[in-house]
DNA sequence: CTGAAAGCGCTTACAG
DNA sequence: CTGAAAGCGCTTACAG
């Protein structure tokens, strides 16, 4: 392995010169030993020991990426694959190096953070409950996405969720809809929730209701499909808490015999490219999952800068994409 | 930040004692001062510094996983998201770090890789031009994935891309089809030639041919799907090199007016759950991704354990998930 | 079973 | 513009 002392030696100088090269402070060295020393370095293939940087500056380049959960949570949420796939590179791009972790436990989070003396870290999936307190125990920049945490100073980016549901009401009963259900994965997620508040309030304020016994946790139930079919009450048009969610439950539909939307209509959420792709294409709810990323790692990178910044707790837009899986009644 | 002295201190010992115990070495410690230092530990919150670890024991707990490309590559195939995903707690139940890393450049691998002194490394992706360099510049142990390389000490693990074209090809003659055609992503990779490789020879082998207009490169070209509806000579079996291409691809074709399995029968590769939800429902050639993943860290960690063990090279089965985008022509 | 010494490869802070 | 010294928090290797 080739060391700063190492390039120093062949250079002729001390390793605070070689140093001061490795990291671009040029003014503080003469031109005729940036030239020698930057030739030495690519001829030896330098490459400086991130551990002993960080080590010695007490502060490394990871930026820790956190997903909520422990098994594959890129393929049980095709919105953590895009999140993480999103900020890799922006975080590459910047010269930090990212981890990636899947954490359950709350006690992981601050070993794992502290173990590395993460410079910031970006949380994915449902951290409300503990915010407060990751927030106490680690003095490095966080930016939480989705949170719906009551504590105020908090780095977040998150879409309107409530607007959402509002979206996905209004859109049915312009279309003639009088008789509605609502299926969420993990219904104690506030994202979730939201939803289908804005859901539901938008509903009632038309003079129309969504009864309990219509609102579903896909997460406890085993097929929600079969469930809606199934209502005493016959409903008409279902909005899902996700794109993947409502796919698996038009399938499931068909296999039943029924159709979208000939016999139920169906509204998704986030708006991914396979909702096109789908027969039929989904109508959805969709964010900008892109923008929501590129922010979240702005903020970290502003408060790495400068830790003084404000707290930042951006709320992005989300609009109705009008496909298929609607029917109009009204006509 | 507390530190071994902080612990050592307050225990009465010196830092080699608490040192023991932190790492286990339960054996060369009195039970006196194992209990009363793990005691302060706990009381402490003390977090051992990875980076004073890596740097002075020369190696770190950090297994790099590299991505090949530089944008979302996650949702540019989902097979990277799935096989990421599965790396993940594989590598965190064996208590080491995961560093993600999307990288394009030859040069980037051996920066990533040495600057943080990684453990090892699981390469995801097209590597095969760059293999022997990679292992020639970094002597940890290293497992690729899909390498059809012709460096013969390498650690690998794939799928056998030409059975699943096998099957493909017997599965359409099979059920009575006579003219083919097969749409791969990236055509200079080596797994997707192999795919076409089996579909072509195996064809032939039953007296039918693929003639190389019916062999479309979806990166190329903008709409394979319209490509192949414009054949002079008409197709009826369409191989496609992966799930998410033959979602798109039946997409395209209903906006031209044609239906699969009624116009043109279509069998993709993967076999994610996905395919089970779309209309047809997808006949595809399904690989195991979670046993890959899990395998390519078993080997890692094998060659980590002891770097003599020789070098593996796994090749995984694929099978065909018969489902209903195939029409059978043969009554 | 315990500990003092040296060192990992850098950076910080200072002196010149 | 340059460099000598100290130190970051651990582990390795040795002595007892």
């Amino acid at each position: 392995m080739v060391t700063l002392k190492d390039i120093a030696r062949e250079a002729g100088v001390s390793v605070m010169t070689v140093s001061r090269v490795v990291n671009g402070q040029y003014s503080k060295v003469s031109e005729e030993n940036i030239r020698k020393i930057q030739e030495i370095i690519k001829k030896r293939g330098y490459v400086p020991n991130s551990t002993a940087r960080s080590l010695s500056s007490k502060a490394s380049n990871i930026i820790s990426v956190i997903v909520h959960g422990s098994g594959n949570e890129l393929m049980r949420s095709l919105y953590n694959a895009a999140m993480v796939g999103e900020i890799v590179p922006y975080v590459q791009e910047r010269g930090y190096f990212l981890m990636l972790h899947f954490i359950d436990k709350y006690d992981d989070i601050t070993h794992s953070l502290r173990t590395w003396n993460a410079r910031g870290a970006i949380f994915i999936g449902t951290f409300d409950h503990d915010v407060q307190k990751i927030q106490e125990d680690n003095m490095i920049p966080l930016v939480f996405t989705d949170s719906y945490s009551r504590v105020r100073q908090i780095n977040n980016v998150g879409i309107d969720d409530y607007k959402g549901g509002v979206l996905a009401a209004k859109y049915f009963i312009d279309k003639g809809h009088k008789s509605f259900a609502y299926v969420g994965e993990c219904m104690t997620s506030s994202v979730i929730q939201q939803r289908l508040k804005g859901f539901k309030e938008t509903l009632e304020a038309s003079g129309f209701s969504l009864s309990s016994s219509h609102i579903l946790d896909a997460t406890a139930i085993q097929d929600p499909a079969r469930a809606i079919c199934s209502f005493k009450e016959q409903v008409t048009a279902v909005f899902v808490s996700s794109d993947a969610l409502a796919a698996s439950i038009i399938s499931s539909m068909r296999t039943l015999g029924r159709n979208v939307p000939e016999d139920y209509s169906i509204i998704g959420f986030d708006g991914f490219p396979m909702g096109d792709l789908l027969a039929p294409r989904l109508t959805t709810i969709s964010q900008d999952i892109a923008k929501k990323a590129r922010i979240a790692v702005d903020i970290l990178f502003r408060h790495i800068q400068d830790p003084s910044s404000p707290a930042e707790n951006i709320v992005l837009d989300v609009q109705l994409i009008e496909r298929d899986s609607v029917r109009s009644l009204s006509k």
